[in-house]
DNA sequence: GTTAATGCAAACTGTTTGCATACGC
DNA sequence: GCGTATGCAAACAGTTTGCATTAAC
């Protein structure tokens, strides 16, 4: 049994461990909650989450426990409508949030999206010394759409 | 002594007549103070601002009035690290929001700049309906830049 | 006089902090 | 055993709500 040359997103243990980060039970259960698949979370909906195996985690714990993924680069953080939301999926894309349901939405990095990501930095910003953009569009999503005219 | 055909900005009274609104003390400080000039500003400092000559004006009173300023399509509302912040620009364009004092600039919408925002909707979102995008830029603002140097 | 705006206080949400205890290493 | 993670509670900020009073029209 040979251990495997880089640490896999599925093995939430290994992950913990390469970063640093002690492993305990509630944390390794937010690490497969949000490393499971790309997903959005709230703190409150991972505490929910995590609170049906784990009847006693503190929003403290959960807190302190996202902060620490995004600190390791492991999420990415953003705000939606006053709230703020973590995002598995830390590589640069756009979101699309529905104002209705409040689905979010990755989009790709398209061919031609993603050389906007690199070129388009506004001349106004070139004394600025920019880290970061971030994009959201606002609309209804398919469903909701739909059911509004109805 | 002739009325104007249109109200003008620089006339906050007129500005909210026109707009249905009653006209008192609290919202004519209000409206004197963000529409002298483009301006962003939340909640919390414009109560501090006309509390200088309005003392007994409350925080709900500033809520109440810059939700209603919103509504008339007087301000646009946006998020930066939590807060909300009034916009008095209200055509569509950019910001940039400095990460260490705070600061927010209104980005040109350049030629180049407004054909993006009307044709670039991604594919994805065809099924979508899109009501707005909101796109900031986060970074350094030349003077702390500058600071981070020395 | 009718209706809406105001101020006060309280409620509420999301987030952070302090601290004693429990537990991974 | 050492040092960090946890849970609890309290603090905190920003925002919203309820309601009696006041003021605009």
């Amino acid at each position: 049994m040979r251990k495997p040359a880089t640490p896999s997103n599925h093995n939430p243990t290994a992950l913990l461990r390469t970063h640093g980060l002690r492993v305990t039970p509630q944390r390794l259960a937010v690490a497969e909650l949000v490393f499971s698949k790309p997903m959005h979370v709230t703190a409150r909906i991972v505490h929910e989450q995590i609170r049906q195996n784990h009847p006693a985690i503190s929003m403290n714990t959960v807190y302190l426990t996202l902060g620490q993924f995004e600190a390791c680069g492991l999420l990415k953080r953003f705000e939606v409508h006053g709230n703020i939301v973590f995002d598995s999926n830390t590589s640069p894309h756009d979101h699309a949030c529905c104002n209705r349901c409040g689905t979010i939405i990755d989009l790709d990095s398209s061919p031609s999206a993603s050389s906007k990501h690199t070129v388009q930095l506004p001349t106004q910003l070139k004394p600025w010394q920019i880290e970061g953009e971030r994009r959201i569009w606002m609309g209804l999503c398919p469903d909701c759409s739909s059911e509004s005219v109805l």
